[in-house]
DNA sequence: AATCTCAAGTCAATATAGTTGACATGAGAT
DNA sequence: ATCTCATGTCAACTATATTGACTTGAGATT
């Protein structure tokens, strides 16, 4: 986790391009690597990492989610929720409550310091895209935001 | 690996956004997912995965490659390269020899088996990038391009 | 010839992120 | 009383990675 390496040599290997979205096709994986990089190391600081983030940047935009409605957002199984969740829980970074009339499920809400750890990560994320979409110009970044959507969607 | 499940409740779920940013970072999340969806399940199909594809992917733009240049190419250590590298020559995807005057590394290639595997892989990938900048069209595409070197190169 | 170095390979232990299956609990609904 | 439903937990497993320690085989150096 101390993750001094060289940092996976990430620096856009010079590879042949056999087709012409190549280096469309590399852009992408090379362009996740650099929004989370930062963030990643954030959270490895704090001794969390991205399914905890996960957890906190959906929790933090749906306050009083129940533990099902987590998971489905989520796309995972409760036994692959438990144990990032629980570390959160004990870390005081999630609180949870049961529902006053539901009493059947669980609500999950940030506590202040879960919000403050979210908001930084993903701050260091936004860093990143909002200085590429400086560079590109309000245009740039809206024909960004349509392609990324055609290929999100796609299908 | 069979993944017939729910395949991650993927449809984008509506959270509410705290930034004006949190739009852009989701659809990152959702497009590299997008974009290697059907490649993955592709790969599924042969028994093959996601580090495979990038070994492939990678020897086949750099014919003769020693699998010290891969390890550096791929970011990890090489007792992560040998399991999947390993499956990759057994099944004769991937063939090996060693350098005819430098006769201390091992240069890899792919055979035809590999070519034909990494280029449909490769293809799903690259079709989905291709029927996005066609909706874009070629000014689109170009700024995509743009503002995904600015987030790869962010640094 | 003996030794040093270097690329590659392998063994063991560990971490993390996920899976499925089986079962327990506690509360509401019938 | 029992059924259902949301949650929680135990166990066994898989895949992908890590570090550390060591071997092997070939070339280069002394």
């Amino acid at each position: 986790m101390t993750k001094t390496s060289q940092a996976a040599g990430l620096h856009r290997a010079s590879l042949t391009k056999l087709h012409d979205l190549d280096a469309a096709l590399e852009l992408m994986y090379y362009g996740w690597r650099g929004m989370t990089l930062e963030a990643d190391a954030y959270l490895a600081k704090q001794g969390l990492s991205r399914p905890h983030h996960r957890i906190l940047y959906v929790v933090a935009r749906r306050p009083d989610i129940a533990i099902g409605a987590l998971l489905e957002v989520l796309g995972i199984s409760k036994q692959a929720l438990s144990r990032p969740l629980n570390l959160l829980l004990e870390r005081k970074l999630v609180a949870s409550k049961r529902a006053p009339e539901q009493h059947r499920s669980k609500l999950l809400r940030l506590t202040e310091a879960g919000r403050r750890i979210e908001q930084r990560a993903s701050d260091h994320e936004r860093k990143v895209l909002r200085e590429a979409f400086d560079r590109a110009g309000a245009s740039g970044a809206a024909a960004w935001m349509a392609v990324m959507e055609a290929i999100a969607d796609h299908n």
